[in-house]
DNA sequence: CCATAAACGGCACTCGGTGCAACAAACAAG
DNA sequence: CTTGTTTGTTGCACCGAGTGCCGTTTATGG
């Protein structure tokens, strides 16, 4: 089977362009033709690469959900609802430190561009849907049932919380942060789980 | 001094004429054209009445803050912190039942279509303001801080959970729900926060 | 009747995003 | 070497949201 003309870039490297672009002029005023411009590649070209200028930035978000979702379904069975959650989050969320400067970058970006930020809802859709998955099975009830949702928004809500502060202060820890944050929440003691 | 020129439509009327066209033809097939067409107006006006498409269904979203506001102040003082945020946000979403099915209507578009879902957060960002200040000012802290921020971030959690629930049964109380995932919430118990 | 204030709205433009159809580059089989 | 197939690239034309500019309309007040 012939294997058809290579590509001339790939997702992670104009990934990383853009990325830069981003950072050195603002996500707004980097339009699609510039970022197509510094790839070397035709406008029409970038939307084969990315559905849309947003999706740049989120590098391979389904990856790292198949990657939470296997961290929650290591988790054994007697420990906690919550504290299985907040373990894999955090583990989840553990960086090398060489790294950590890159992810401040992409966050801010994320956390910080309207258009961005608008755009994530979309995209923390997926991560509620896992954690909701996860308390759901653990829970002996549907996804879509309350619990399980009510759980997974205000898992978000406590992440998002730690990121943003973890932006606002670059001297924090966001291991501490999300810790706090997910100590925090109580809703679904296995003991007593709210009907 | 001269009047001028009397408006043709209003803000009002607009936007019940877009909820009719969105709820016949779905949002994204609705263009402003479309929109401008039926009120009489040009497209080029349509967005002096509002700054998008989206904004037209979020109503007068400042004032309902403001009204959050209000109700926030005045709670009393000896009223623990999260039974006060409880009760004012369902009292704030309280509505004569006659005003339920377009309320549903209006809330359904919002949170199950994926450009008004985005856009919503942008327009959270003000509700979560609005707590977190609310937080901050009863717990000492600044605005800004971790906990008024966490608990914002939660609190929307909640009441997004709350309204999800409530538009997928419609059999369902939406104060019976929003009271159970406000109950749920305990980050700062008032007497022993978290720092 | 004229000045002023305020809303209307056409025009041209930018930008993100899409459908289509032509083209280019690799490889394999003859 | 040629030819066919596969797959990626790209230009073109188009749509819809949103904006800046500027002339026009319609009211009121003198």
């Amino acid at each position: 089977m012939g294997q058809g003309r290579p590509a001339v870039t790939s997702k992670g490297e104009l990934e990383l362009l853009a990325l830069e672009l981003f950072a050195e002029h603002g996500f707004e005023r980097t339009t699609v033709e510039d970022l197509a411009e510094a790839a070397g590649i035709g406008r029409r070209t970038f939307f084969r690469y990315f559905p849309s200028k947003n999706d740049v930035v989120y590098g391979d978000f389904d990856a790292a959900l198949s990657e939470l979702r296997a961290r929650l379904r290591a988790t054994p069975p007697d420990v906690p609802l919550l504290e299985g959650l907040r373990e894999a989050v955090l583990a989840f969320n553990e960086l090398p430190p060489e790294a950590e400067p890159q992810h401040r970058v992409r966050m801010a970006l994320v956390l910080h561009t309207p258009a961005l930020q608008a755009h994530s809802t979309l995209r923390y859709a997926g991560w509620r849907g896992v954690v909701a998955e996860h308390a759901a099975q653990r829970l002996g009830l549907r996804p879509q049932d309350f619990l399980p949702q009510l759980l997974a928004h205000q898992a978000l809500a406590s992440a998002v919380a730690a990121y943003e502060q973890w932006l606002a202060h670059s001297d924090s820890d966001l291991a501490t942060l999300l810790d706090q944050a997910f100590r925090s929440l109580a809703v679904a003691g296995d003991d007593a789980p709210v009907r």
